[in-house]
RNA sequence: GCGCGGUUAGCUCAGUUGGUAGAGCAUCCCCUUGACGUGGGGAGGGCCAGGGGUUCGAGUCCCUUACCGCGCACCA
């Protein structure tokens, strides 16, 4: 009887060691797996393989519990398949989160009393490398704590230049395939942070602000935001619209305007809804996509009025260099002077696009930027989502991605920010074209001969992220690209759907012709006890680290797992969390009871037919929970073996074998104990993917063959 | 506006292909029985949101209503 079972178990005192173990041992590498015995007991290769690219964590701060639930999941089912006796890869990653990272350093030089405007580019660029660079060990320490058996030896950070050079080529494949063109376009500008944004950036939120209606000539006009209307020289209404037959397309109209008289031109546009305001508006192009688009449609002339820090520019007259805000009423106010102000509706509610970072308004700007036409892209995705060579769970996540695809729109891809991959292109200051440039050599416009400066932006790093599971693996030559793609699951959050998984979908199908996984495994947000989401201003944040600390790293992983459905939002509470850490004191003790009730027990025995029943009830318990597993209901099989060891086991078995151990039937008692051994056993390596820390130490210390329970075989065929 | 979910015990949530409901926490009672008091044994508590339908049988499938939530979208 070994003394460390007299105590209660100590988690935190035996995790590091184990996880040293792990480590030190190799395993996590597919290619230093020990070989598996065969039925005749012979070494025999692993032939199946199983392979996880690991979303890469942004290497910007401290593991969140986000964070702990995705490690917990794909470290289930890669020491799962890895004790089946596949070669399991799971392939670790951290990512540089371009505009993730620069906001989070930007707040920091914030609080330091600094601006990222006050130095140069380079400067910003090392600044944030250095801090991204200390995050990233500290955070892959973190993932070390919560028990991930990742291949270490392989990891990638999304800047290396094996990431950057395929990022390039895929770059490049879209452009030869036209599928890449640079064009003026209405882009989500954001005033704060001073680059355009894709529209997954940015989300809407409701707000009520006052409509002003003002007389325009003959018309009366409808606008929130008067602050842009200097420009507006062409008023508009719907071709059908019966109040207006009398004016026709072209008609030209003198009248009184914010600064002065004006010539304004009637246009008739199907875009125009009859139904709100006036039925007439008039039109800044520079700062409005519908807008934009009727200028297109009419050949317009385009004029900016709001500049890119959002203040209004000289167009505006007595108004220029003011912020919106100040400007708006005093405008009001002027046209209101002038009889020109009809009415105002205090109460008039819309949805305005903000910032997803700093919330501040976005303003529409036109900018020349690098867009990706991806409608060839999305019919593909689709196509292979309907033709199930993916599989996403769940079935609404699904519909949810089809339905995106279905209405996709030109991505975006340039980013006016320091801390990503420079877009390897030239711009021309003459007829400011942008061509891509891969080796660095133009020096002069293809198109007009013009001198050409680096383009300065960045790629927007989804764009990257896209690419990460061909990219890691080496796409198109290396021996790990040949063997584990399309990799097996693709576990991450169903909040980065469409950011990150349709991405990688799309370009993977684009450029390898694969998809690059084969299932598609989504959890939900992690709450709090309550089901309130975390943030630091409410302080219900709960650090994985912190709790893993407390409770042990098994139990944590418990809590994550139990009652958590895919696609569904899980609370976290320490009260379960508690629960499960008693549960590995639970399973600490029984080891206890049946190391001591086994010491005189025979290797084999004959079992009685009671104990053949109570085997025969456990092989099928274990049957149900490989199917459970390879189904992806982890938490109904993590479910299945609590209740298993607690109840049937701990509470029903032990306790009837106590007058069995005792007692004079030595045939019965031989049988009972190797039954008792056996099942305990066999139990350890149903849990360990759950537990794998409580398991292993147990293992160690009762060592039947001195492996790790990491390796060992899973005991269902 | 279009699309997608949820509504099960006091609280937070499970319930795999339809077969008369489960967990954690909370509540109440009993137990210093040598594996474990981080325990053991037991109890209370649910017309599974309302209504309709399919079925021998529905929390589970279909329709509908109400409430809550989420995603997408260029209404000035």
């Amino acid at each position: 009887m070994l003394e460390k079972f007299l105590k209660p178990y100590d988690a935190a005192a035996v995790e590091p060691a184990i996880y040293k173990m792990w480590d030190e041992s190799g395993f996590f590498n597919p290619d230093k797996l020990p070989p598996r015995l065969d039925a005749q007991g012979k070494p025999a290769e692993r032939t199946e393989q199983f392979s996880i690219i690991m979303p890469p964590p942004n290497a910007n701060g401290s593991l969140h519990a986000g964070h702990a639930l995705f490690v917990t999941l794909q470290d289930i089912m890669i020491r799962f398949e890895r004790m089946r006796g596949k070669k399991t890869l799971w392939y670790p990653g951290a990512d540089h989160a371009g505009f993730e990272t620069q906001v989070v350093y930007e707040k920091k030089l914030e609080k330091e009393g600094r601006s990222r405007f006050e130095m140069s580019r380079e400067q910003l660029y090392k600044e944030i490398l250095d801090f991204t660079l200390a995050n990233k060990s500290f955070m892959e320490g973190q993932l070390r704590q919560l028990g991930a058996s990742c291949d270490w030896s392989r990891e990638l950070f999304t800047l290396d230049e094996r990431v950057v050079k395929t990022v390039y080529a895929t770059f490049k494949k879209l452009s030869d395939d036209g599928l890449l063109y640079r064009g003026s376009r209405i882009v989500n500008w954001c005033p704060k942070h001073q680059t355009s944004l894709s529209n997954l950036e940015t989300n809407r939120t409701p707000r009520t602000d006052a409509f002003y209606y003002f007389k325009y000539g003959p018309f009366t006009i409808g606008t929130a935001r008067p602050e842009t209307k200097f420009g507006d020289k062409y008023v508009v209404m719907h071709p059908a619209d019966p109040r207006y037959v009398a004016y026709t397309e072209g008609q030209q109209i003198d009248l009184e305007w914010i600064n002065g008289p004006i010539t304004a031109t009637v246009l008739k546009d199907e875009a125009i809804d009859m139904e709100f305001g006036t039925g007439v508006m008039t039109i800044t192009p520079w700062h409005d996509q519908t807008d934009f688009e009727i200028a297109k449609r009419h050949n317009l002339p385009l004029e900016q009025v709001i500049d890119w820090r959002g203040k209004l520019l000289p167009i505006a007259g007595e108004f220029a260099g003011m912020s919106i805000k100040d400007a708006r009423p005093k405008i009001v106010e002027k046209l209101k002077a002038k009889d020109l102000l009809v009415k105002i509706d205090e109460a008039y509610v819309h949805e305005v696009p903000v910032c997803y970072k700093c919330e501040r308004e976005i303003e529409p700007q036109i900018k020349a930027q690098w867009f990706v036409a991806m409608q060839t892209l999305a019919d593909r995705a689709k196509e292979a989502v309907q033709k199930k060579e993916v599989t996403i769970l769940t079935e609404q996540h699904e519909k949810i991605m089809l339905h995106w695809l279905e209405n996709i729109q030109d991505w975006n891809i340039s980013r006016q920010i320091a801390w990503g991959i420079p877009i390897p292109a030239k711009l021309c200051e003459k007829c400011n074209d942008g061509f891509i440039d891969m080796d660095d050599s133009k020096t002069a416009c293809p198109t007009c001969g013009g001198p050409v400066v680096a383009d300065p932006d960045t790629f927007d790093t989804w764009f990257s992220s896209g690419q990460w599971p061909f990219a890691t693996l080496g796409y198109p030559d290396s021996a790990d690209f040949k063997t584990f793609y399309p990799t097996s699951v693709m576990e991450t959050g169903a909040d980065i759907l469409f950011f990150w998984v349709a991405r990688m979908l799309m370009l993977g199908l684009y450029v390898t012709g694969k998809v690059p996984f084969k299932d598609v495994y989504l959890h939900g947000l992690v709450r709090d006890a309550h089901g309130k989401k975390m943030s630091k201003s409410k302080g219900n944040v709960i650090s994985p680290l912190e709790i893993s600390n407390e409770y042990g790293t098994d139990a944590l992983r418990m809590g994550l797992i139990v009652g958590n459905t895919p696609g569904t939002d899980l609370n976290l509470d320490p009260k379960k969390i508690n629960a499960y850490k008693k549960f590995a004191n639970k399973i600490w003790n029984i080891t206890r009871f049946v190391l001591e009730s086994t010491q005189d027990a025979p290797a084999t025995a004959t079992l009685t037919e009671q104990d053949a029943a109570h085997l025969a009830a456990f092989r099928a318990l274990s049957q149900d929970i490989t199917k459970d597993i390879e189904e992806y209901r982890l938490y109904m099989a993590a479910e299945k073996l609590y209740h298993y060891l607690w109840d049937a086991f701990a509470s029903t078995l032990l306790e009837e074998s106590k007058p069995i151990l005792k007692g004079e039937d030595t045939a019965a008692k031989a049988s009972r104990q190797v039954l008792l051994r056996d099942i305990l056993l066999d139990s350890l390596k149903l849990l360990h993917p759950f537990m794998p820390f409580v398991t292993e130490e147990i293992w160690q210390s009762i060592g039947t063959p001195q492996n790790l329970l990491m390796v060992e075989h899973w005991p269902v065929k």
